[in-house]
DNA sequence: TAAACATATTGATGAATATCTATATTATCG
DNA sequence: CGATAATATAGATATTCATCAATATGTTTA
């Protein structure tokens, strides 16, 4: 999958707050959630989980799922590994990772 | 190689400009250079480059070494792995990225 | 030593943004 | 329908930060 410029930009930005990492990283940990248990974990307020999520959808990091009054989001697991993938490339990490004890 | 959690938060930050990543991606293609080299390639002002490459610095994802009069900047190709590696931990990528046809 | 050069620092400015309170919107339930 | 609940939006505020011009610091060279 290829990331347009303008997704990974954005991606970059949506990465670079911790608070919205942690909500990130809390999604992928449990696979799927609504805001209110997105809110119960993080101290802050009802309306930043919500602007959060929505950076979090407009990268397509996320994404979004209307059920009824409740809101589904979880992550686009194909967009991250685009990203990472992408980053690596342009910071010239493959031949680094291809070469023997690399790690 | 083990980051410590300031350490990612600071790369994170620091990859989320996207005229750093342009600086850092040149000096992951060049290899080596110095600040008005740096410079040169993009339409910034020197203490702008200056200040990113010290932000890059201080984030330890490239190396100042300073020659005379002239200061020379390398990727850290170490930390640089590191911190994708610990993404993809948080993000919850390595499952994803072992699986069959993951890309 | 004086001039020229490379880089860093300071201080200012405007833009972006994380956060909040208050309110709106939409959906469920009695 | 009216109340309650879930989420989103609007508007305000404070902070962060990318950038620049001006200047300082340190180094080479004439």
């Amino acid at each position: 999958m290829k990331l347009a410029t303008e997704d990974f930009d954005r991606i970059s930005k949506a990465l670079a707050d911790p608070q919205r990492r942690a909500i990130l990283q809390k999604l992928a940990m449990t696979g799927k959630l609504n805001c209110s248990d997105v809110g119960a974990s993080f101290d802050v307020s009802q309306p930043t989980v919500s602007h959060h999520l929505k950076e979090l959808a407009t990268a397509h990091v996320v994404e979004k799922e209307k059920q009824g009054q409740f809101c589904f989001y979880h992550v686009n697991n194909e967009v991250l590994s685009a990203y990472v993938f992408e980053l690596q490339r342009r910071l010239g990490l493959n031949a680094v990772l291809a070469a023997p004890h690399a790690r």
